[in-house]
DNA sequence: GGCTCCAGATTGTTAGACAAGTATACCGAG
DNA sequence: CTCGGTATACTTGTCTAACAATCTGGAGCC
């Protein structure tokens, strides 16, 4: 196999330079990703690649019906709905709980404050941790099972990311801005308008997103 | 093989067969479910029962670390209140969309109606109609994603009802009186007063079933 | 030109083998 | 008798090789 450090086993650290060339764009959605490729690409042997294969259809980042190659799953306008949607109402929840105890996630802070040194800078530096912000938001209820959820849609948006390279992105300074009027809202308590703060930031990030992966 | 019909394969129906005896309670928690012992059950190879074991693993049916083998999940006390905290984060959201636009889902009064009919009867007999229930709610907002995230949980629900054999159960004339007054304040439009009654319904469950699972 | 059928390609499944790792039983030392 | 280290058995991880099942695309025929 392919040189490395092995920390689990062949097969997940083919799954895992195979997820990093999905969406990391180095696989055209429309290419074949077939077992004996993948087997020759990193030295191992058909069934492992199989195994790695199999493993990525589950999470979602290829996909592929039987008898057929697996291909980069494309996500199209509707995806990006489901998926944004999917996110709103889990971390709607998570900020309404949070709020409720007046419980500001620090994990978030210390994200917007990695947003403000690329002030002015591109939209596309920013994905990394502005996700980071979202995600300590729902993992601060130490939920497992919520988390494990909202990790999957993630996983989806950074795909999306990918293939509209960096196209239909918010300005820096309004995720920025509306970040931190959410945090403030938690301290103080208001659930109901952290909620609808996050409903609008969601919502127009979607609208933009939508719009790019339909326009190629 | 074993006899039964095809549809997608030979790991899948395997996968599925091993499903049903796990949560249908053929399978003690603490016996370890070999690839061997699976591969001569069902008569298939052992890379094909291997497979199988895997995809049991990623949805969580099975556990299994490095070298060991495999073994039906135990669920905790912690674990059940994770999946009910989890389930009304989501369940919530979906009751407030559905009132907001005063949509009742049909299919959730369906499952009601089927309860009905086991009034005065047992409990465990309308875990079924109950789960269909609340994924009718779920399910009405249309979300492949939501859907799939909320069904996890239902699977796991189910688990956790064969592993206390129908012990810390609500009676099903509160069951039914819930369920309707629910169905009552989304087609009012009182999106957070079915929120509020959901959460107590799911509370309770929570805490009938964390203090079984941890009573054994 | 449209349909049928065949050949190539790809996946699905099996068999057997060996390596690697873990847990447990056993045995010796204190 | 207890404790600790070793050795063995069991299980999983991976590979090679092969054949069957199925789908795709094109050649040939009507």
């Amino acid at each position: 196999m392919v040189e490395g450090i092995r920390v689990t086993g062949v097969v997940d650290a083919v799954a895992e330079a195979l997820r990093a060339a999905a969406i990391g764009g180095e696989l055209e959605p429309e290419r074949a990703v077939t077992e004996a490729w993948v087997a020759s690409r990193f030295a191992v042997a058909r069934p492992s690649a199989k195994a790695a294969i199999e493993k990525l259809v589950a999470e979602g980042v290829l996909e592929r019906t039987a008898h057929r190659s697996a291909r980069v799953r494309r996500l199209d306008a509707d995806a990006v709905r489901d998926v944004y949607r999917t996110r709103r109402r889990i971390e709607s929840a998570a900020i309404r709980e949070l709020a409720a105890e007046r419980r500001r996630p620090d994990a978030a802070a210390e994200a917007d404050a990695e947003i403000a040194t690329h002030l002015g800078g591109s939209s596309v530096d920013i994905v990394d941790p502005d996700l980071r912000f979202h995600s300590a938001i729902v993992d601060a209820l130490g939920s497992e099972r919520t988390s494990r959820a909202y990790r999957s849609l993630t996983e989806e948006v950074r795909q999306c990311m990918a293939q509209v390279q960096g196209r239909g992105l918010i300005s820096v300074d309004t995720i920025l801005a509306e970040h931190e009027r959410i945090l403030e809202l938690i301290a103080d308590g208001d659930g109901e308008a952290a909620a609808a703060v996050l409903a609008e930031h969601l919502g127009r990030a979607e609208e933009r997103l939508a719009a790019a992966v339909s326009t190629p």
